[in-house]
This record gives C-alpha cells, structure tokens and sequence, in this order.
DNA sequence: CAATGTACTTACCGACTGGTAAGCTGTCAA
DNA sequence: TTGACAGCTTACCAGTCGGTAAGTACATTG
C-alpha cells in the first residue's frame, strides 16, 4: 500500500517539525523531500499552521489508542500504572520524532496558545492520577500529589527518550545502548518504590 | 549597578530564545527590546550564532557555580544526591528561562552539532553517576544502571519545571500551584525511594 | 590638537519566508 | 462532449531573515 501524498506530507512534516522546531522547518523544505513544491503542500492543508495542526492531531490519535490498549489489558491499578508510564516510555523511544514534537509543544504552547488545544494531555494526565490514588497505600494522596508523582514518572521517561541524540554524542553509542539496555527495567523500579513507600506524608519517614 | 549593554543584551537574548526557539529569535526582535538596533547587537557578538553561544555559555557557568557549592556543603553521598537534584529542580523553577532553554539544546544540539560542545552536561552526569555508587545500598550497581536512574531523577525534575506554562493553562494557576507546593517533597521521596530499595536487580535483568 | 577606539546608526543586500493568483493536466461523472 | 474537480505547476508578492558597509557621536589618550 503507497501512502497518500497527504499522509506522506504529514510524515515528512512531523520528522522536520521533531528535528527543527515549528519556526526552523519550512514549508518548502517539507515539500522538497516529497519532490514536490510547497504549493502542493498548502494545497493539502491550507497554510503552515494547519499542517502543524494536522501533525499534531494524528500523533495525539496514536497516543491515545496505545493508551486505551493498555487499560484494557491490566488489573491492578499499581501494575496499571506502571504498565502505562513503561508503555509510554517505549513508544516514545521507538518513535523518537513524536516524543521530540511533543516536547517542543511543551515548551511552546504558550504561545501558540492552545490552538491546538491542551488536547490529549488533559484526559491522560487525568486518568493516571486516579490510577495512582486507587492504589492501596496512596488512597490517602491528595490529587496535587498524586499529579506530582505522575508527572515525576512521566518525565523521567519522556526526558529520557528525548535526550537520545545529546546523550549519544556526549557518551558514545554504545554506552548509551547500555543504558538503554537497562533504562526500562530502573524505570519498573522506579514507579514501584515510589508506590511503596508512598503511605507517610514524607521527609523524616522511612 | 546598571548592567552593560552587553549583559542586557545576554538577558534578552536568553528570554527570547528560551521562549522561542533559536530560529524563532530572531536578533532584531532582540535588539528592539532594549531600543536599540540588530546591528548594535552585531557589534557586541559578531552573529547569531555566537550570541547563542555566549548565552549557553553563560548558563552553564551560573549551573556549574551551583553544583560546586553543593558538593562542598553535605556529606553522605544519599543525602548529596537528594540535595543535588532538589538544587537542581528548585534553580530550574527560579530560572524557567534557562530550564526551557537547556531542554532546547537537548533536543536540537544534534544539528548545531556539539558546537557549543558537550559542555557542562557530561561532567555533572559524571558527577551524579559516582555519587550513586558511593551509595551503600547501590554500590554493586552498573555505570549504567547509573546513569539511568540519574537521569530519571534529573529528568523528572527538569521535565516538570520546563512545563509550568503549558500545565497553568491546562489546570488553571491555583492546581498548579497546588502541585509545586507539594512537588518538591514529593521528588525528595522519589529519590529516597529509588536509592532504598536499589539492591535488588530487579525486573527481567538477571 | 589629532588620533584612536567604542558604541552605535542608516542604508543596503541577497536569500528565504509564508502565502496568493492563475493556469495546466488528468480523471471521473452527467 | 462538457464540466467540474483534484492535484499539481510556474510566476509572483511583500515581508523578514542574518549580515555587510559606511558613517556618526562621543570619549579617551597621545
């Protein structure tokens, strides 16, 4: 099956909005890698920031159906949880360019001031927070620090994920494959102990 | 003391392209926002690009200044750690422009390949990864297992900090503020919690 | 006094930006 | 056969980009 042209369109402008920002990719430079001008592109989508926006929808789509997966698919709230923050984890590793888009959006919203809505992250954000607090030993959690942990799960995978290039040049590729190699397994950990030693409020406990 | 030109030059530019993106900046807007001209602004950095430079350059001199007098203050290698990354998160939530801006250079210093070199990013990595293994409970570990944990705590942090705005605009400034409130106690047990139940392997390793 | 240097300016430049207008080509339906 | 539409093209536009060149205004120094 060949792509539609606007779908390959939507490919190529995802790999060169991941790489070079909203502002450092042109119009013209997506089109060019279809061999195409960028009068065919605004033919499919209007102008620059509805392509943006086309982007960003489908990578949300993809989002959201790996998520629903996973519901499904577990019981424990505790498994569950750690279920989606690794799932998560890993389709950000295997499509590096969404996670990369989606961090841009983080920082750049802003500004483009939720056009393109606070979208997906509302609802997911959302749903692992009541994930967490129907776990056992985090029932008493207050909601701000239930989304406090979530976000700390989230960004010590989406961080990871992103960083890739940078690490790889500061440590080397096969350094890097090594941690890699073990990241998702410190990750598991990681939301276990957090759940576990949840109960006491914090600091002086142990 | 009224700042040199220069120095408010580097100011702008840091808010600027914290805010926007390198490509997004452009120097007149920079300019402009002291009254003055792009070429002004030429005159003190010679282009774009070594503006930008000088502008990282400059972070990473304020970060570095921090770590050291971090380093010098506590003793145990768990309680150094947890106070490095709590200094960590709490410099990046007091300077979002220069948080925002290091998370950019994460995701495009690939291309404007390592010009600005590696820089202070691999030998504070370094730093955290020895003082990991100078944790009683976590000496058998890997460099890599290291590493990962390191850079899941450090991403939780940075992560967290680089989405204030966008977060603000998805629940509102008084959750959000509820959540800060509460995040750093709650990273502070994060680290504890991964530092403590260390020994194991853990997971499918073995 | 002249000379030098710093901190800026105006006046340009070519390259590229996103976007419009108009037209060409093929397919498919009435 | 005709008309309409999708999918493209070339031609063009005003605006902005980073950067150069040349000059002005003002100190500092010899």
């Amino acid at each position: 099956m060949t792509a539609s042209t606007r779908d390959q369109f939507l490919s190529a402008a995802e790999h060169l909005f991941a790489e070079k920002g909203f502002y450092g990719a042109s119009i013209a430079t997506i089109a060019r890698e279809l061999g195409l001008t960028k009068q065919a592109l605004l033919h499919h989508f209007g102008n620059k920031e509805k392509l943006y926006g086309e982007v960003l929808r489908s990578i949300s789509e993809r989002l959201g159906a790996s998520i629903d997966s996973i519901r499904a698919s577990v019981s424990s709230p505790a498994e569950q949880l750690e279920e989606m923050v690794v799932a998560q984890y890993r389709a950000q590793i295997e499509d590096q360019d969404s996670a990369r888009l989606i961090m841009r959006e983080l920082l750049d919203n802003e500004q483009r001031a939720d056009q393109a809505g606070n979208w997906y992250l509302k609802d997911y954000l959302e749903e692992l927070v009541t994930t967490v607090q129907s776990v056992k030993s985090c029932e008493s959690r207050s909601r701000a620090r239930s989304l406090a942990l979530v976000y700390q799960l989230l960004g010590a995978a989406h961080y990871f994920a992103v960083s890739q290039p940078t690490l790889g040049s500061i440590f080397g590729k096969t350094e890097l494959a090594d941690t890699r190699a073990c990241f998702e397994a410190e990750l598991r950990s990681l939301v276990r102990a957090a759940l576990h030693q949840a109960g006491p409020a914090r600091a002086g406990q142990q």
